[in-house]
Parts: structure tokens; sequence; C-alpha cells
DNA sequence: TTAGGGATAGCC
DNA sequence: GGCTATCCCTAA
């Protein structure tokens, strides 16, 4: 199930998520529950690096990283980039030689097996496929030379130590670090740090953010081949004060002007305490779990250097609404009025209050009719498919945690919800049933070596000898193919 | 981590 | 709709 959830948020906290050092299995989560960003090969890109680098990260390639290169090559195809780069060549051949060779270490029965296997699969089929589909984005002369060596190999078991050492002299984990650092520097930073940054840096942007200022200040894009981004465009936020009283909501509307299209639309931020607020709008929680509470964490972590270098963006709004406020019956002494206005003008402030960031992964939705209703209409007024999105839990910390608490900004509290069994069994429904993928024969035959070597029942330690085999396979595959193969 | 039951997708 | 293969959940 997909949370209904503004694409360009979503693509946002996609940006930075694959950025963050998480779990990998958090971040499939996060994206298996945003929607789909598709048309945004940039942000498909980071994503297939990023697996690349947690597939090098033990310290050996496989062949899922050849498959990911063959991925990003079409993507640069689609893309429309010709010129590729020597790099993710030298990096697809390296691993492909290391996936192959390395079955010629040993020389029992099984290892000759795998590697006319991998020989089959990796050079008569990847390999081959993409010579004759003219594919030649991945294709390099010490390719084919060496698909001439390997392929030699096969009928000539006398030159197997000459190709292994050989083999030996490629570096295939230092290859795709290579290339994926390339690829890395030419893509850059994602959005949201790119704001951060330019907070660091202009401290005129800093006043302009956040209050009802009409000029905008630049932020230049650092990823000349990121054409989703935009090379270069402007930032533009502005309070919608009338709704912050009136509805006890803290609401900004945040505007990229001059970027590509879908980049145009609004991020409303509103407070925590929801008590008496009509909601209209569909609502997400996030399950408490550690997982989500990495998560919260690193988008925190990256606030909370937004929160660093804006210091007090609106002091003029705060007077503002300090007046209006003050004509709020409030059950909570704690709750100043120039909560409101820090929140609704710097979305970084906001997340303190217990508001939640669009972009900060939140799952939260809610439809403000304060919003709706007010007459007060913003120069920025919020696109007809912006949502408003809540964030429950990631805030508890935040205010008591700030670095200067005496700052003057005592923020409310979050208040968790209630989760009710009913969405407690959407939040179980988000996570997707893995796509049928069915056996190879490869496969089957691998399982039937690997059962016979390590004995039925060792699932686990079957699928890390065979992993290049076992592709997106789980132990649990293991032991319910081998229950079917048995029947 | 594994085993087993149940759910679901894919095929006929 | 029925059957089978694959995937998922949960108890041990």
């Amino acid at each position: 199930m997909d949370v209904d959830i503004d694409v360009d948020i979503a693509r946002w906290i996609l940006e930075f998520l694959v950025r963050q050092p998480l779990d990998d299995r958090i971040v499939s989560s996060l994206i298996s529950i945003l929607p789909p960003t598709n048309e945004n090969s940039g942000l498909k890109k980071s994503l297939l690096l990023r697996r690349i680098e947690s597939e090098i990260s033990a310290g050996s390639v496989s062949e899922k990283i050849l498959d990911i290169l063959e991925q990003i090559e079409e993507l640069d195809f689609q893309d429309k980039i010709k010129q590729h780069s020597d790099l993710i060549k030298a990096a697809y051949c390296s691993v492909a030689v290391a996936c192959t060779a390395k079955f010629l270490n040993d020389k029992d029965v099984d290892s000759k097996f795998r590697y006319f296997d991998a020989v089959r699969r990796i050079w008569r089929g990847r390999v081959c496929k993409m010579e004759n589909a003219e594919k030649v984005g991945l294709i390099s002369e010490e390719l084919k030379s060496w698909k001439d060596e390997l392929e030699a190999a096969v009928w000539d078991e006398s030159i197997w130590d000459s190709v292994l050492q050989k083999s030996k002299g490629l570096d295939a984990v230092g290859a795709v670090r290579l290339y994926v650092r390339e690829e890395k520097d030419d893509i850059g930073p994602s959005f949201l740090e790119l704001v951060a940054e330019a907070l660091r840096a202009d401290d005129k942007l800093k006043g302009i953010l956040g209050f009802k200022g009409t000029h905008g200040g630049a932020i230049q894009s650092s990823g000349p081949r990121d054409a989703n981004r935009g090379g270069c465009f402007s930032i533009h936020v502005e309070v919608q004060r009338a709704n912050v009283v009136s509805g006890r909501k803290h609401v900004a509307s945040k505007r990229i002007r001059g970027a590509p299209s879908g980049m145009s639309r609004g991020a409303k931020i509103i407070d925590g305490d929801t008590s008496g607020a009509d909601i209209s709008g569909k609502t997400f929680d996030l399950p408490s779990t550690p997982e989500v509470h990495e998560v919260q964490e690193a988008l925190k972590s990256s606030s909370l250097d937004l929160k660093a270098v804006v210091k007090d963006p609106l002091p003029d709004a705060l007077n503002i609404a300090d007046t209006v406020v003050s004509s709020i019956e409030r059950k909570d002494a704690g709750k100043q009025p120039v909560e409101e206005n820090h929140v609704g003008a710097n979305p970084s402030i906001a997340e303190s209050s217990g508001a939640v960031q669009a972009n900060e992964g939140t799952l939260g939705n809610h439809c403000s009719e304060h919003q709706k209703d007010a007459p007060r209409q913003s120069l920025m007024a919020r696109s007809s498919t912006a949502r408003t999105f809540e964030w429950d839990d990631s805030v508890d910390a935040l205010a008591g945690d700030s670095p200067n608490p005496g700052n003057g900004v005592q923020l409310p509290s979050p208040k968790r919800r209630v989760v009710s069994p009913l969405k407690k069994y959407e939040i179980n429904n988000m996570k997707k049933r893995r796509k049928f993928k069915r056996w190879s024969t490869s496969e089957e035959e691998t399982l039937r070596i690997g059962v016979e070597k390590y004995g039925r029942g060792n699932w686990k330690v079957i699928l890390n000898a065979y992993r290049d085999v076992f592709d997106e396979r789980t132990e649990v595959d293991l032991k319910d193919k081998w229950r079917n193969l048995t029947r």
C-alpha cells in the first residue's frame, strides 16, 4: 500500500534517505510505503548506487552488482546520456570477471559446474545480450578480451591457473567504489541538504525564509547531470499567519520557483496538537519500531543542522502572533504564542514543536478545514495537489534535546496518537508481498548440490555458499523450495 | 534459525 | 475454479 503523500515531498525524503547510512531494509520499507517517483531517474540512480554500496560493504562483489550496473546503464540510455563513464565499464568488467573466475579457485566437481554455469549466465547471457542488442554502454575492449579468455577456460582446464592469476590483478571492489564515487560526486547532494547548505552560507536567506518576504535566495545545484532537480532554482517560503493563529495549526507553504515540473507543490506543517481539529484527510501513522526510530533520528539530525543555522527569522512575526494568539484560550500554559510563529516560519524549528515535516518522512496526512477556509490567500498558495503531513513520534526529544533550551522557545510536547486496530491493520498491510519469481533450473540444481554438501536444514549456510546463484532468495525460500522439490 | 501452516499469485 | 509454486507469518 502506498502512502498518500505528495510525490515531490516523497522524492525529497527519498533523496535524503538514500544518502543516509541507514539499514537497507528501512530504506526499502520507506520506499515501499511512499508513492512511486518513477519519473525521477536521478533518484532511481541514487537508489541503485546505494544498493551497490550495500553490496560491496562486505568487501566483495556479486552478480547483483552487474544487474544494478545494467539498470544504471539503462537509465542513462533513457536519459540520452551517450557518453558513458569509463569507470562504469571498468567496474562492470571487473565484477563480471571476479564473479566468474572465483569458481576457478577450487578444483572440485561442484566448482567446475559452477564455473560453467557462471560463464553461461554472465558472459553468454548478460554480455552477449548486450552485444546483440548493440547496447554498448557497458561493453569495453577489456570486457571482450576477458570474454574470450573465460570462454576458453571452459574447454581448457590447463589455463585455469593463468586465468585465475590474471583475474586477481583486477580490483573489482575498488573499481566499483571508484565508479560510485564518481557518480555520487556528479549527482551532488540531496535537495534537503542543499537547503541546509544554503542556509548555512546565506544569512540573507535565513531572514527571507519563513516570513512574507518576496525575495528569493538562490541555491546552485551542484549536480550538472541531475536534470530532475534542475540546474538552478530558488527557494521561497511564506508564512500564512492567519491560518497559523485561527486554526491553532502552523502552516507554511513552501515553493520552489523555477524548478522543474513537479517541484512547486506545497508542504504544510501542522502542530502536533490536533485536538479539536477538523481532520478531513487521511492520516497515516508509522509504527513505533526501532527501524522507524532510526530513520527519524537521521532526519532529526538533518533538521538540527537546519535549526543550528537559523537563529530566529521572524522576530516581527512573533510579536504579531503574540497579540493574536493571546486572545485564544489555552489549556496548556506551556504553549507560548511564539511557538506558533516559529513553527509557521521555519520548518526546521517547526519540528521542535511537534509539528510535522513533510520533508521528514512524515506519513501522517491531515487536511485542515482551517486552512481551506482561510480568507487570506497566500502568494504561495498551497497547490491543489499538496497535502498535509503529520509526524507524531520523531519530535518528542527535540524540544528537550534542544542545544539551547533557554533560547525562549518552549514548545508543546507532541502527543502520541493511539493507533486504532484498523490503523494497525493498515500498517501491517503496508508491507508488500515480494514479486513472484519462479525458480530457475540452475537455482534448483544449486539447491540440490547445497543440500548434498551441507545437509538439509542448513538453509542459511547453503544460501551464503551460493549467494550469487540464489539472487533475491531467503533461507526460507530455500527451505520452501526444497519442501516443494521433495514432495 | 528453522519448520510448518496458511495466503496468494500464476497457470491451465 | 482448481492446482501448484511461491511467499509470508509465527511458534518453537
